[in-house]
DNA sequence: TTTTATAGTTGCATTTCGAAACCGTGGGCG
DNA sequence: CGCCCACGGTTTCGAAATGCAACTATAAAA
């Protein structure tokens, strides 16, 4: 199966992965979110190739999440601007950030915190249940498949896996 | 810059991308979270090639992702095993998953549905700052950096664009 | 003994990436 | 006018990653 396919599936997280999953892209998208609009300011940013940029820059326009605009003031620059879309890609940024700063950390703790503004106060973003209320984990919750989705060979006989969520001792 | 240099960087999105930022990674934690544990399950359900997945899960066995265990009842197959820090990533996941929901829905409502098992509803899990509890979004959160990370390029003298946050107009 | 299941590896054609050079437009300026 | 620079790319080309199929190794089953 070729990359480029893994969006005409049924499953939510391979479409959202065909938009913001090749390289580069989420770090392009995480200096966006830093208030970066411009294509050599997210090349300093960022370190990816020139071509590459381009390439990708397109995309996310195609994509719906960056709107192109040309000779915007100051200065008649052309600019990215996240569109709704792309705007509503902020947790997947943050969940990287807080994993990231959780089992990835710099010495002298995390290089960026973030303010809620509303409140006043730093925040740690955290994964609730929207019925309940209380923090969500993958040992809490469980998927339920609707749809099957297109199997990919017919061995669903004796072989058969479970579809509980992973449970570890430790 | 090559890719293969992201994970040295301070932001802890570019080190989360160096361990799950690779094409497949995040579709063979999928399957991880379904209950997956097998190099096969793995391959006929991502459609991974079989080297591209033999690379893939050999880095996150090193990156502390998966636990590799030999001879694991039943049958004394191989598996992987999400560990701790592997769990971890569920966030990510999940904020993928709403994403793909709401912007790349299939007809007919989205495939896979989340239960909360402490409260036994449907969930939708949601970001809230842990401060305050109420939802968090681009718009209503402030970056705020620590540590200067290590600037590419010298050129931060009036040219130097601010860091806020995003705010469209619509 | 042969077949099957599992977990890979190998070889090779194709695709993508990455670095640097180049290009086109527009402005400032002497 | 003629020159230089900033910006936003595109082009070129060698290097690396990907994708597919075939092959291997090991152990169990038939």
């Amino acid at each position: 199966m070729r990359w480029e396919s893994v969006g005409e599936t049924t499953c939510s997280v391979a479409r959202a992965l065909s938009v913001v999953g090749e390289r580069w892209t989420m770090l392009i998208l995480r200096e966006a979110f830093l208030g970066r609009r411009r294509f050599d300011e997210f090349q300093a940013r960022t370190g990816v190739a020139r071509n590459i940029l381009s390439a990708r820059l397109r995309a996310l326009v195609r994509n719906g999440i960056f709107e192109r605009i040309e000779n915007a003031p100051p200065g008649d620059h052309v600019q990215y601007w996240l569109t709704a879309k792309g705007l509503d890609l902020y947790p997947i940024l943050v969940a990287m950030l807080r994993w990231g700063d959780k089992w990835m950390a710099c010495e002298g703790g995390p290089p960026v915190e973030l303010v809620h503004r509303e409140c006043g106060y730093k925040t740690r973003p955290t994964l609730v249940c929207s019925h309940c209320g209380s923090k969500i984990d993958a040992r809490t919750t469980t998927p339920v498949i609707r749809a099957i989705p297109a199997q990919r060979r017919g061995g669903a006989s004796k072989a058969r896996t479970r579809l509980n969520p992973p449970r570890r001792s430790e």
